[in-house]
RNA sequence: GCGUUCGUAGCUCAAUGGAUAGAGCAUCUGACUUCGGAUCAGAGGGUUGGGGGUUCGAGUCCCUCCGAGCGCGCCA
């Protein structure tokens, strides 16, 4: 039922004037109809054709804009600048397409051109750690991009990559066995790994004897030794039990069935070193096996190894992120992964891809793409630390930000029911904190700044909550069913009806740009445009105060408005509550 | 030292190589017996770190310098 945008259209029939007009000429021309603060869009094929054929640029944008065949879509297409084509839609060309757009579950967003199975790789916190907000990232920008590529049709899997082995488990089975099986669980349960950890380096700081110990844990654990495992797996489904009521609160979509701890890979890391062998890739260097992927030098201009395997013997990570290549790519038969990552990775990811690739074991059009991100800061611009100069926790992280939106709406709504307050609290405080992050260029750093992103003004979650809210409140006061307008053609003749139609007919657009570029801040931006234009066109044009068609209309393009914003919300991981 | 990311209004941030670089906050002016004012309309505020180059056109691409962050072999 995909309708063709309007954008698709203008840029087709610009197109087929090209064609009659300069035959031939049409390969590699950028025809696109881009959102326009001059018109209602505009195309810049002229500049291009015109240095092509050597002729003057506004000639040749008049030429076009003659022949163009518009009838029925443009009231007008006119020449402007150094030769912009500004395109003026028909009104009734605008409701139609706003039409075509309700009367669907998709609102008219497209599914992939090609569906294809995407492995994305986030969160991964670590056995027996605390969460905390150098996690936050990964696993918000991950979550948003799961459901935004989930929601154009592709086969999504998600992973989240724990740190649950390596040498830090010696140390922390000891402590273990030392606090006694229930002493441990008890104080895991209760959430407090950051202490048991700490406890645990502690002793291992202090004693060679806990050393020497923690040593021989290492080894009994890489033996397959029953009772060690008995109580590494303690250890794991603790923290298992700790990551999922963090989730929870967080409001994503991983779930205890899409962990991939490292251990998942450690019978394949044998595979992968007589793999790299086989291909003649691997060499010995300094008693360590390792491949040189061309183009990397350390600090001495030498060709820098990727190590795969330790001269103790032991596989590292390097090892395991090629093995999930190799998992990924033949077992999963994904096309695409998808790392969220922090920057720092950058360098460790492309040495792990360029030898992926050598190996052969990532052919096009399986590719990896590093989703790297940026920090949080604080106010101080310096990477964000509790006071003690600790990570701050993550879970006290979020459970501020639910505490002091629960005090903003009881302050600025004290009607509000009790048990609904707490359910808009939670969807506030969350959505603030995910849209604080998800609404920045995620590959710069950003600034951590409550009041900020729980005001209601400005580029927040809760601006575009409140706009959504007062929809719902408009159709709760007109005593209309919100799918009874959906098949209304809508009227667009205010200048506010006009900026809110053909921001909401860009949905489609920006949500495939966001996804093409791993940029969920895109999607914010055009969702707060959509918001403030939606007020805009509250101020100006009454709903319920408007009778017969003209109220019909508006209630559409409310509806419309209300179902872009909770879609686009929810892609991002971000509730749309009815009231707040 | 090499590599990499970043540098845009007082502050926080936008801007597929396209027109006069846009928002929000803050500041100032207006609008209310409100379809939720938790809002709207408007004003002031910029040599896009400096300098070169490519281009019909550069915040965006290239070079160089300055400044900041991060990475640079057996942790993950």
């Amino acid at each position: 039922m995909t309708s063709t945008s309007a954008a698709a259209i203008i840029a087709a029939r610009i197109e087929a004037a090209v064609a009659r007009l300069h035959p031939g000429e049409t390969g590699g021309l950028d025809t696109v109809a881009r959102p326009s603060e001059h018109a209602d869009a505009q195309v810049n094929v002229a500049l291009a054709l015109a240095k092509r054929l050597g002729k003057n640029p506004r000639e040749v944008a008049e030429q076009i804009a003659r022949s163009v065949e518009v009838v029925g879509v443009c009231r007008s297409v006119e020449v402007a600048g150094p030769g912009f084509l500004n395109i003026t839609f028909d009104d009734a060309f605008l409701g139609e397409k706003l039409r075509e757009m309700a009367s669907g579950e998709s609102l008219g967003l497209r599914q992939a051109a090609v569906t294809e199975t995407v492995v994305v790789d986030y969160s991964a916190p670590n056995v027996a750690k605390e969460m905390h907000v150098g996690h936050l990232r990964s696993t918000i920008i991950g979550d948003a991009l799961v459901r935004m590529l989930t929601a154009v049709g592709h086969r999504v899997v998600r992973e989240n990559h724990i740190g649950d082995w390596g040498t830090p488990f010696g140390m922390l089975i000891e402590h273990l066995v030392d606090l006694g099986e229930a002493g441990a669980s008890r104080e895991l349960s209760v959430g407090d790994l950051d202490a048991f950890y700490k406890e645990a380096r502690k002793k291992f700081d202090a004693s060679e004897q806990f050393q020497d110990r923690a040593r021989k844990r290492v080894v009994a654990l890489q033996a397959g030794d029953a009772d060690t495992l008995r109580l590494w797996n303690l250890l794991v489904a603790e923290s298992a039990r700790y990551f999922a009521q963090v989730y929870e609160k967080l409001d994503v979509l991983l779930k205890h069935s899409d962990l991939r701890g490292e251990s998942t890979y450690n019978h394949l890391l044998a595979a992968v070193v007589e793999r790299l062998r086989a291909a003649g890739l691997l060499q010995q260097d300094d008693e360590a096996e390792v491949v040189f992927p061309p183009g990397f030098t350390n600090r001495e201009n030498q060709p820098l190894p990727l190590i795969i395997r330790k001269k103790d013997g032991g596989y590292n990570y390097a090892t395991s992120d090629l093995a999930c290549v190799i998992d990924r790519v033949e077992n999963i038969g994904a096309t695409l992964l998808v790392y969220v990552v922090g920057a720092p990775q950058a360098q460790h990811l492309a040495m792990v891809e360029s030898v992926a690739a050598s190996a052969g074991w990532l052919k096009p059009p399986a590719r990896m793409e590093h989703v790297a991100f940026g920090s949080v800061l604080g106010s101080d611009r310096k990477m964000l630390r509790s006071r003690s100069g600790d990570a701050v926790k993550l879970v006290e992280l979020l459970d501020e930000a639910v505490q002091r939106a629960e005090a903003s709406i009881r302050e600025k709504n004290p009607e509000l029911d009790p048990a609904v307050r707490s359910v808009v609290a939670h969807q506030i405080g969350i959505g603030a904190v995910k849209y604080s992050d998800l609404s920045n260029d995620r590959v710069k750093d950003y600034v951590f700044d409550w009041e900020r992103m729980l005001s209601f003004d400005g580029n927040t979650a809760p601006y575009l909550q409140y706009a959504h809210a007062r929809i719902c409140s408009i159709f709760r006061k007109a005593g209309e069913k919100r799918s009874a307008v959906r098949d209304v053609r809508p009227l667009v003749a205010h200048q506010a009806e006009r900026a809110l139609a053909l921001s909401l007919l860009q949905f489609d657009t920006v949500v495939h740009d966001a996804i093409d570029r791993f940029s969920p801040h895109r999607l914010c931006t055009y969702l707060y445009e959509l918001s403030s234009r939606y007020t805009a066109f509250y101020e100006h044009c009454p709903v319920l105060k408007a009778d017969g068609d003209v109220r019909q209309s508006r209630l559409a393009l409310c509806d419309l408005t209300a179902r872009v914003l909770e879609h686009g919300l929810g892609m991002l991981g971000i509730g749309a509550p009815e009231q707040m």
